[in-house]
DNA sequence: TCTTTTAAGTCAATTGTCTTGACTTATTTG
DNA sequence: CAAATAAGTCAAGACAATTGACTTAAAAGA
């Protein structure tokens, strides 16, 4: 009599959504073309000029959008260009490392107005949240101080750090494996604490978001990021959107295990700045670290090399996994690794492995350079809320 | 002066597009959950009772959807359930391996109606062609002479192939490489000689496509079926959807290397059924092979235990790759291995290596077993059509 | 048995959003 | 200076979901 069973099924859609849907797709264009005219941007999105004109002064109200200098092309009316305005919308991003912690708030366009670190003290959560809420608190009164609209602008706080997420670890004692941070109920905890709407990715993933965003995959639909840090993982941009798998783990081939020397081992193991740390005898607690490493592998220190020689190997074999599984456009390398090592490190692993990606028509190259600053993985982090609110996506059109 | 840059956008949706994606998702919710009331469907979709009923009449007149017996549920009227109708829609699934063609047709719940098999001749798409397009017909006429409306409700024809394709590869000239077929304009010549929509798969995808509609990843948004077949392969159901990368070779893992025996070599020497028939000196062109198989392994014969014993090493860690790049709900073995086999393999593998897919509240199990008759492929390869004229997709909503 | 409650489903009017076609404006071309 | 071309607006129309009142049918309770 009682038959509870819940019937699974997509959300349907209704008038609002498509018109979310198409101011989203409208933000994007303008994201991925610059600013664009009314009659352009009808063209491209295949909408009327008519509902473009209609978005386009909704927009234009609501901040998001501006216009710009007339431009003569040819006969017919001037058009007039419409760009993006960049306070139109802000976004905090926040990374979470071993013994550190960023925050910087970014803008629409993805510019980097604030940025502030804090160390983090060992404990975990139970110390390391009162900074981090604090380090956020003192981001968001500085955007406040410069901004006034800002605050009611602010469409959200994302949150990066090392995954993986809701793992029973071996080695779940080690501080640096950040198990106890992995298990903290950390998106109820910011959100309580900060009022703002709280998202989590793994720093591979903030790493591909910015990519995207801002960087090497932007405008890509197959994009896999190669992020070498203190672990190894990589960031998925898989059919135009980021994908972290059912329990947001997707992309952690640091734990993809391989055979060298014998034996079965993780890549993590093999090829990743903590591998090098230990491979120098450095503590990876130094705070200068990451510039002492850019400084020696710009000197080319031989111990260096001797890593980057041997990393290389490993780095290879995992674009040539990247390439045969995921099938991308490109990969690129990007996150923790400083510039020097970065580069030295593209350079040592080529020639890559023979692989399907191998195409005499290819338009980018199989392995390119990304970001390789120290804020990149919390420039991810901020662009993840901004891409939420803006970008078009299958889900925006769908009813609450 | 002459700005002819590309513009780059999504496109836009308008009234059409909505209704369409609310049609998708009620036949959606059907199929996933059996037949259901305009009530239930209200309120699994989220659209109002009015709008379902709506969509309702139209596509019970269109022949997709029909009434069943009335059922009490407690107080109130009682509900009207509807229930997909299977003659609302056909598609014919081919499948071209290296030395045997099947033709099947299905109808939109997924029943195979007909099947049909032929030997390929050497000689590629040359000589192949002709046969390929002559099965397709026999399946195509026996269809019409059994449902009157079958041909106007034949929503297209999907075709299923080893992979990985548009790649110049060593050994090209190997016939059981399939190069030549691999390279062959296959959609426009199938779509030129049936006048049908024809849509391309490698077998690996074509087997996940089989298994989301009617088999073990029904329902599923993550989920990746591990293909074992004379080649090896994923197909991957990654966000409620079927992945293909950027050149429709993603999952091509037989391609990944792996260090065994202390050199590189690729999977697919160590665990396919190519791997089974060399170890056991058989010709795989036998045409009996699959149930020579079959029979061996169902008797436990010492030669297929052995090679057993070897592959479900390679295929331990393929599973172990899987979890940790994707993070899937589960892993699917199925495709080309007889069912003998494939049950011993998956015992075999067990334990399974440790990953990030040991949970405690794991719903799924981390491997099971899928379809594994010698259809399979053809089957996924009927289903794609059906599911893309009827599934809930973000591109459905689009404007052309 | 009769009334009340509850739920399924329909009817008719309304609302929100995109589309259509005619029109205006501004520029280049000949 | 007229014709061609393109950007952009205006106002009416079309389409599809929504709303709220209504009808129908069954169970529950008095």
């Amino acid at each position: 009599m009682n038959d509870i069973r819940p019937i699974r099924a997509t959300s349907g859609t209704n008038h609002e959504g498509t018109s979310a849907h198409n101011r989203r797709v409208i933000i994007d264009a303008l994201r991925l073309n610059g600013a664009l005219s009314r009659a352009d941007l009808a063209r491209a999105t295949r909408l009327t000029k008519q509902t473009v004109s209609n978005i386009m002064e909704e927009l234009e109200n609501d901040g998001l959008v501006t216009s710009r200098e007339t431009v003569r092309r040819g006969r017919g009316q001037p058009s007039t260009p419409y760009g993006l305005v960049p306070e139109g919308a802000f976004a905090i991003g926040l990374q979470i490392d071993r013994h550190i912690t960023r925050a910087i708030a970014v803008d629409l366009v993805g510019n980097v107005l604030i940025g502030k670190e804090a160390n983090l003290p060992a404990g975990g959560p139970a110390t390391g949240t009162p900074v981090v809420l604090q380090l956020v608190q003192e981001v968001r009164t500085e955007l406040k101080l410069r901004t006034a609209q800002a605050e009611k602008r602010l469409v959200g706080l994302g949150v990066a750090m090392p995954g993986p997420f809701g793992i029973e670890q071996d080695g779940d004692d080690n501080p640096w494996m950040m198990g106890a941070w992995q298990r903290f109920p950390l998106l109820e905890t910011l959100s309580a604490g900060t009022g703002l709407n709280v998202t989590l990715q793994n720093d591979a993933a903030a790493c591909a978001t910015a990519e995207r965003m801002v960087g090497a995959a932007h405008g890509l639909d197959h994009a896999v990021c190669l992020y070498v840090g203190y672990g190894i993982g990589a960031g998925l941009i898989l059919g135009g959107d980021l994908y972290s798998g059912a329990h947001g783990n997707a992309g952690e081939i640091g734990m993809a295990l391989l055979t060298a020397g014998g034996r079965l081992t993780q890549l993590e193991h093999r090829a990743s700045l903590a591998s090098l740390y230990e491979h120098l005898g450095v503590d990876p607690m130094a705070p200068d670290i990451y510039s002492l490493i850019d400084r020696r592998a710009a000197a080319d220190d031989p111990e260096i090399l001797a890593w980057i020689e041997k990393a290389a190997i490993d780095l290879r074999w995992s674009v040539h996994l990247i390439e045969t599984i995921f099938d991308p456009q490109t990969v690129i390398l990007c996150g923790g690794a400083p510039a020097a090592l970065a580069t030295r490190l593209i350079d040592a692993m080529q020639p890559l492995l023979p692989s399907n990606a191998d195409r005499a028509d290819r338009p980018l190259p199989r392995l390119q350079l990304g970001m390789t600053d120290p804020w990149a993985v919390a420039r991810g982090a901020a662009a993840e809320p901004i891409g939420h609110a803006f970008d078009p996506r299958f889900s925006a059109i769908l009813k609450a």
